[in-house]
DNA sequence: CCTTGACTTAGAGCGCGCTCTAAGATGTAC
DNA sequence: GTACATCTTAGAGCGCGCTCTAAGTCAAGG
């Protein structure tokens, strides 16, 4: 006989385990993010362990800056199950080349930055140095 | 005798140089990114080269996701003249850092995002791949 | 004159992503 | 049995960075 009850957790650990806010975790699952968290008798919120993975995936479609519209476009296609996968690829392939370009911005700006800042640097020296405006 | 009439620019004509919108040309006055810009005598802004320079160099501090309150604190050195330099320098210094550590984060975030889409091709193709959760 | 259009102001409103409140149910400890 | 903690819900509120509205001034053109 093997062990089918699975370890899950309450919202309080969820919320500790992914550094998330009980209330964020809770707003996820009512816009879609989630699918309904099977509850206890009581009514409270056990999380499975795969649940734990789907919220670590949403955080890191959120760290990357994809807008919610687009993960819950993202979770609408999981839940319609395995033939959407190739939507999702093309959800997170088109997501990927923003991140991309974003970060690729993000470091032009940066070497701009560095001009400002080293003319900064030389007002203080007296040098000459390109106000790079 | 020289021409002490530098060209100027009214507020329309500055968004479109900038791709701010007008609105947003006068919150940044309101809240003191820009110092009151001159008047013509009808009470139009008239915008001077210089605040052209200070207007992209605000640009450049938003598009590196500065906020908005820093970049007061950073006017604010500015207005007071030559002896904040050093004060400009820190700040200026501290948000490269911050910005840095930002593009890091990015880009981990995007070695994980690749694995992801690794890992749904591999669903498609029916290779095993590391689901790398 | 009167309309049109570009500007002015103070202040309200909005979209995003949470974040918090209020009121109530349940479970455990004393 | 009652205090306390932990959860539940629906829905209000918030901080950010704009964005827009309303009411008014002014100048040029027909």
């Amino acid at each position: 006989m093997i062990d089918l009850q699975e370890e899950t957790y309450t919202i309080q650990e969820v919320a500790e385990k992914t550094d998330l806010s009980a209330h964020t975790l809770r707003y996820y699952e009512k816009i879609g993010l989630l699918e309904q968290i099977t509850r206890h008798e009581n009514g409270h919120r056990r999380y499975a362990e795969a649940d734990l993975g789907w919220i670590h995936f949403l955080k890191l479609l959120r760290a990357t800056g994809m807008p919610i519209q687009q993960m819950q476009v993202f979770m609408e296609f999981a839940r319609q199950g395995d033939n959407t996968i190739p939507d999702r690829i093309e959800v997170l392939t088109e997501h990927r080349r923003e991140l991309a370009a974003h970060i690729e911005e993000l470091q032009a700006h940066m070497d701009h930055l560095d001009r400002k800042i080293a003319y900064y640097n030389g007002l203080l020296t007296g040098e000459i140095t390109d106000p790079c405006d």
